[in-house]
DNA sequence: TATTGTTATACTCTATAACTATA
DNA sequence: TATAGTTATAGAGTATAACAATA
């Protein structure tokens, strides 16, 4: 039969403590809950976090291509291709072949791209707001310092 | 012709300034650079992350069925099939149906199971002291205390 | 010969629905 | 009917190798 509504149904207590006393673990939940915290923000019919990041990138590098977007994002070129495929079939990237060097294709923004990153912007900074809330006391830049120094252990 | 071979080869500096003033962005690379980090201690022979999680939590709750240790890690039950499964044939887990409730299969290490664990904490606690002095002044507790606040947001 | 964009492949992870066997 | 384990499926992300067009 099903039990009383408490708070979790199996309360047996499980030991995390192992993982839990690790940074590795940590941060993999609380890059979790802050990526579905982003979703809750963007909506279903929302972008995905990656095509967001890519439409914020070529905007602010209007004719970038895509093996540079690949290299400033941290991704395979190969990566891009779908990505840009399903950008650019929604209207919100153009791809035009470079009269210089014709191997290359310039990436800019269409204005649905720009209305579209636009709004997406809004809603990032609705999430933003949220989770500064939710760290109060501490500094966000204490917060960004931290991460942005453990991102570059990279090696 | 392949430039000199200079820091990175796009000099044309591009701007990210957008993305990498979000902590969503940045907890996604730190987390990748963790991530990279443990791995580089794992060896190219060792365990995935998932699976050495999975043998630390099976180690500290002897008996623990499947539903149990899907949820305390997060993950959909499904997902623990294949991964039990791969433990099983390398011999560090068993599933042991339960006597009580012939549904529950209890979860136990191996003998190699354990030493494998072992093994592995011992190559993580090498990452996490390579972590912590790449961290020098930002004390561990804050930092753990941090992303567990972060991680707390879930909801 | 090297580079850009692309195709192809394979593997991991995620998310769901539905099945089976038990209860 | 509800639950545990399982199967199946589809999608996203990652990693590699290799190809065509271009330089």
């Amino acid at each position: 039969m099903p039990e009383a509504e408490t708070e979790r149904n199996q309360a047996p207590k499980i030991d995390m403590s192992y993982l839990e006393s690790t940074i590795g673990y940590a941060i993999r939940r609380a890059q979790l809950a802050v990526f579905a915290d982003i979703y809750r923000s963007f909506g279903k019919d929302g972008l995905t976090v990656a095509k967001f990041s890519v439409l914020a990138v070529v905007a602010d590098n209007p004719g970038i291509n895509q093996a540079m977007l690949a290299e400033a994002l941290d991704v395979e070129r190969p990566r891009m291709v779908p990505l840009l495929n399903d950008l650019e079939k929604s209207g919100f990237v153009s791809r035009q072949a470079n009269p210089n060097d014709r191997r290359n294709k310039s990436l800019k923004l269409t204005d649905a791209g720009c209305l579209v990153l636009d709004d997406h912007k809004r809603r990032f900074a609705e999430h933003e707001a949220r989770l500064k809330t939710w760290l109060e006391n501490s500094s966000p830049e204490d917060v960004l310092d931290l991460l942005w120094k453990v991102a570059g252990l990279r090696a």
